[in-house]
DNA sequence: ACCTTGATGGCACCAGGTGACATCACTCGA
DNA sequence: TCGAGTGATGTCACCTGGTGCCATCAAGGT
């Protein structure tokens, strides 16, 4: 973090964060499969508190419901303050393509990982696919929102109110097809 | 697409590549910037093509319903057949993490470029980046429906039920929560 | 004391990717 | 017709991420 956050996430070498670590560069690969992958070593933990969190929301919720409930809770634990470690790290992903690559997979990872704790509660598959990869989509622009808005307002105040936003916006798809659009929650 | 096809990507190396296609390694990254972008030259077109969509929309359109249409252009004509290029090409791509990884950045971007095409519409940002982002979720999930789906089902047809359907599982978010459903703070 | 095991170091090596320079074909104006 | 300019390609050297293989070393158990 030091390293990639003095002189960018390219310029710095694996053999200087190595040195830096008192390490030799075979060492660090033993720990780390990748150069990116030191920033994303705790995506692990996060997963499993999402998920963890899914499964253990109240029975019968709905799965999109359950789905805001799980990212909830990691919005209201891990990314309690807002000025943290994970404000830096992003400053550093956001700084460099091939981490936001690697973002997007860890993302991607959390969605199927989400979609197969649903599956648990016993949605069924596409369902459960469609919720989780929304409720992701919900997390990923309320955690944008979050970083660029004031410090006051928590990332769980934000990924609530983008799943609302979400709701609002997806309500109106059948406009301008042959259903009637009206007939539906905004009635 | 041959060599990848035939022996994996992993195991074609750019020298191969390079040297059936009767060129030198050096001039294989004049053209391509990866050995993975070989597969991904042809998505600027699809952007293009989606984005121009989204702006011929008729206007008045919501925006979920101008990026329905928009991704629903693109359905209906370069993803025409099962069978076909694309087909081939997603199966070498769900063969490798490193693929499916830049498959997410090409998405990314795509949703970016479409974000840009709402508020061209006159759609505020939050809600422009929301509605292409669900939008681009709903693509994904429904490509993903089509290639594992019966050849006689239509991306075209498969896209607009995962649009209904996305629309139908969001709706439910707030259960559980004491606010009632339809009464957000801006109503 | 001896052996096993796990973590580390050292080293050679491969492959992706880049920079710098030479070459070659092609066009265009004097 | 010729020479300059231009763009695409080839050649070569080089860096760096990443891996395989073997040596080393400390700790713990017998």
């Amino acid at each position: 973090m030091e390293l990639y956050t003095e002189r960018g996430f390219e310029q710095t070498t694996v053999a200087e964060i190595a040195e830096r670590a008192g390490l030799t560069k075979r060492t660090f690969f033993r720990h780390y499969t990748d150069k990116r992958d030191v920033l994303f070593a705790g995506a692990a933990a996060l997963q499993t508190l999402v998920v963890d969190s899914v499964a253990a929301a109240p029975p019968g919720l709905a799965p999109i419901a359950a789905v805001a409930e799980g990212l909830g809770t990691a919005a209201a634990t891990t990314f309690a303050d807002h000025d943290g470690v994970p404000r830096a790290r992003q400053a550093v992903i956001e700084a460099n393509p091939e981490l936001q690559e690697r973002e997007l997979v860890k993302l991607a990872t959390l969605g199927a990982a989400v979609t197969e704790a649903l599956r648990g509660r016993g949605v069924d598959g596409p369902t459960a696919r469609l919720a989780a990869e929304a409720g992701i989509t919900a997390f990923r622009i309320a955690f944008e929102r979050w970083i660029t808005g004031p410090p006051e307002r928590a990332l769980h105040a934000v990924l609530r109110e983008t799943f609302d936003d979400l709701r609002d916006v997806t309500s109106r798809v059948a406009e301008g097809r042959g259903a009637s659009p009206g007939a539906r929650a905004d009635a």
